[in-house]
DNA sequence: CGTCCGCTTGACTCAGATCAAACTTGGTGG
DNA sequence: CCACCAAGTTTGATCTGAGTCAAGCGGACG
């Protein structure tokens, strides 16, 4: 795996967390930033009327919570999804790095500008109201232009919860464009076709 | 208005456009990074099969296509919503700003992670199914802790839009909430109760 | 004074959610 | 190596809430 963040090597820390053990609470004191290395950890939002709302799934080989650089508190939980292992790179080296060293600087804003992209398109893929045409276009996105085709390495269901559908209903589209030739389907790998 | 981007004030450029008149295509050669000085600028994809997504509407006080810097391609189109003024950013004088002031990079990490997280924030908005309860947790979101009051500056319609209903199934949810006495509405204020 | 646009309300329809149940797969432990 | 359990996948039946279409009001602006 690449360097997921420009702290120097020897200032990263590691840590195992078990299935469901928190790594941070909202309102906490921010003092890292945190890389997925192995396992996954979800990010959800307490509400004041105490419901929490899932805001984000952080896989491995992904960063969360960068913005703790330019905030004081978390303002979510974090939590250990399964058991995972994660970089810890805590705001004084990291932030360190970034201000000497302008190429990281640089390789950090980028992978923000990545991210508002990524999110940008989620957000597109949600202001399709038709299940199908949805899907179609999220296929689109995550398809490689050259081969027309996904794996995916999570459970559909996850895929439907992501593009904001039942699971119920994302199965029966697929179905469905996979009857109608639109795509050919075999397991977690999806081929567009035409 | 504070300064958007560290672009050296001397090295912005102005231009204004007619409403409808594009600054970009999708597919152009990024030269610049932009800020919305007056007016409206509308961001929008072409898909494959012609048809176009609207990916976001960039309002006065915003900036958008920062993700130019790092892209050799703009990868949609802009177009002015309204007659509108912009800032221009060339990329040079943009990256150079970052490159020698570790200051102005700082600034513009943290903007974009801004970005992400106010993202983020509409992504959950739109995990809730529930019309009413979808217009509550926005408002939640908007509204001034001390306050709970909110102020629109653009049509509800717009607003509608932004967390994913018809403007028609907003404004009856909104009557609705007014009538429940969970909102107070008077024009586009809106202040949440209990 | 007329036109555009935001706002509002009503009636109807249907796509996707929900509830339910069965089958498959994969991993765990004895 | 098999029994078992948990989780993902699939399909069916039903229902509901948000979208759609339609129509009228009122304020802003030229």
């Amino acid at each position: 795996m690449s360097r997921l963040l420009p702290t120097p090597p020897s200032a990263i820390r590691y840590l195992k967390l078990a299935k469901e053990e928190t790594l941070f609470r909202q309102g906490d004191q921010t003092v890292a930033v945190f890389a997925v290395k192995q396992g996954r950890v979800r990010l959800v939002r307490h509400l004041s009327d105490g419901s929490t709302v899932p805001i984000y799934v952080s896989h491995s080989g992904n960063t969360f919570s960068e913005a703790a650089l330019f905030s004081p508190t978390y303002h979510c939980d974090a939590i250990a999804d399964m058991d995972s292992e994660i970089e810890i790179h805590s705001k004084e080296a990291l932030s360190q790095a970034l201000y000497q060293d302008p190429k990281a600087a640089w390789a950090f804003m980028s992978h923000l500008a990545k991210q508002v992209i990524t999110l940008r398109s989620r957000l597109e893929v949600r202001n399709i109201r038709s299940a199908p045409e949805r899907v179609i276009y999220f296929l689109k996105l995550e398809t490689n232009e050259k081969a027309m085709e996904v794996t995916f390495v999570r459970p559909l269901k996850d895929i439907a919860a992501d593009i904001g559908l039942t699971h119920e209903t994302f199965y029966r589209v697929l179905s469905k464009l996979e009857a109608d030739g639109t795509i050919k389907r075999n397991g977690r790998t999806i081929t567009l076709l035409d």
